[in-house]
DNA sequence: AAAATAGTGTCTATAAGACATTATGTC
DNA sequence: GACATAATGTCTTATAGACACTATTTT
């Protein structure tokens, strides 16, 4: 009806932004729950801690753009569990301009993080992922964010491969939940409980080491994410 | 050297993007759930079906966005549940360039959803949710993951409050989660389940109409989304 | 045999699910 | 009083959670 104006009256802009990722890496090391961060080169912020981030670059998506800044930043390269968290779009949260992010969780062992020795502009390094210390620009409310995310699905997937190696005993199984939740768990419960899900099964391997009784070592029945149809804990 | 090449020189060219919002407006009508859907006007893909969306303008995040979309497509202008669903962001994923995707979930009654008489140059309507037609793009992918975080919310929030009016009967609150979930309820268990949640009060008022007993009726004691401490169903 | 961790079972309490009848309005 | 929906309770089964001792290996 109006000629060249279509839908919206005196047509505003569209916004030319950018797009970023910004990956909460998690990782246990010393039985704590830990997350990678980089400390700043540039402005804005320079010199304080944010999460592994970077800029899309044009063809990519987001993922990709996460997987890349993976590897930059913190070395990683195998296939990482690696989930979309939320995307964050206010116009204000980086004063260098309208930069929408695109937020993951990515989980990783730690004997698959190897940070890069070469020339990097931002060294990364683990800092607990309860009591970090202060991040730059929105970045707490994603770590947040993450945290939850993982607890959460800790709780109803078998995400907890993802921090394990290919096999390990009913014990460390147990530690990673306790370290993820932040509290203590029956032995015999948990023992009971996991077993039932049909997640994980005997292999052929005791974990020995210690002057004490070997354990049997399990593996994940699916190495990969599943849902359970019931709540794991 | 504002180039389209990707040949990982030194630095590849930041993605200058564009974003959209679209949403998956829900609501139940007939005693079915159903979607409202948009048919598009303009190429690509004219005349056929999609999620109602639009173009982020400069200085807007992306749940402005998808408020202005409902607002200006479907006549919805109240506070209406929304959140975040999933961002797609794959390069191909519409014809006409790069555009990132952050969608919506919105819940909304009936009687608050006004199609605009105006000139719109798209038309709204609404469509079963289940066996819905073909949409374009990939909005069947993203409907197919609105349908499926809102049967899992009602699992364990408080969100059926958006499909409701503000006083209503037991009866009425088991139907929405009948025709969300697609399966039938017990009427004792649903009752005593949900009554024992402490989500619901009973109102000084009664149903009344048709030839058989008046039903009491409740409200919601948060009329905002809160998260249950156990599951609803 | 001492040290250290692995491995196991029972009981209780709570929740889930199957199931049918009585109650109270309107017409 | 006929109709239509509202409202209610019991029993069975499954799950969650509290709880302590024995087993096996190394040194």
């Amino acid at each position: 009806m109006v000629g060249a104006m279509n839908n919206e009256p005196a047509r505003p802009p569209k916004a030319e932004l950018q797009a970023s990722a910004d990956v909460v890496l998690l990782t246990i090391e010393d039985d704590r729950l830990k997350v990678v961060l980089v400390e700043r080169t540039k402005e804005p912020d320079k010199g304080s801690l944010a999460l592994p981030g970077g800029f899309m670059w044009a063809g990519e998506d987001a993922v990709t753009t996460a997987r890349r800044v993976l590897a930059a930043k913190a070395g990683v390269t195998g296939d990482v569990y690696m989930e979309q968290l939320y995307t964050f779009s206010e116009p204000g949260r980086d004063s260098r301009g309208h930069i929408l992010s695109v937020s993951y969780m990515a989980l990783v062992r730690r004997e698959d993080l190897v940070f890069a020795e070469g020339p990097l502009t931002e060294t990364p390094a683990l800092y607990p992922a309860v009591g970090h210390p202060k991040l730059s620009f929105d970045h707490d409310r994603i770590l947040k964010y993450g945290l939850k995310r993982m607890r959460d699905k800790l709780l109803y997937t078998n995400i907890a491969y993802a921090l394990l190696p290919m096999h390990f005993t009913l014990t460390q199984l147990q530690r990673v939940y306790e370290i993820v939740l932040g509290r203590d768990l029956d032995k015999r419960n948990f023992r009971k409980k996991y077993l039932s899900l049909d997640m994980i099964r005997p292999v052929e391997a005791a974990m020995r080491g210690g002057r004490h009784r070997p354990a049997q070592m399990y593996e994940f029945v699916y190495a990969k994410p599943v849902e359970l149809a019931e709540p794991a804990l």
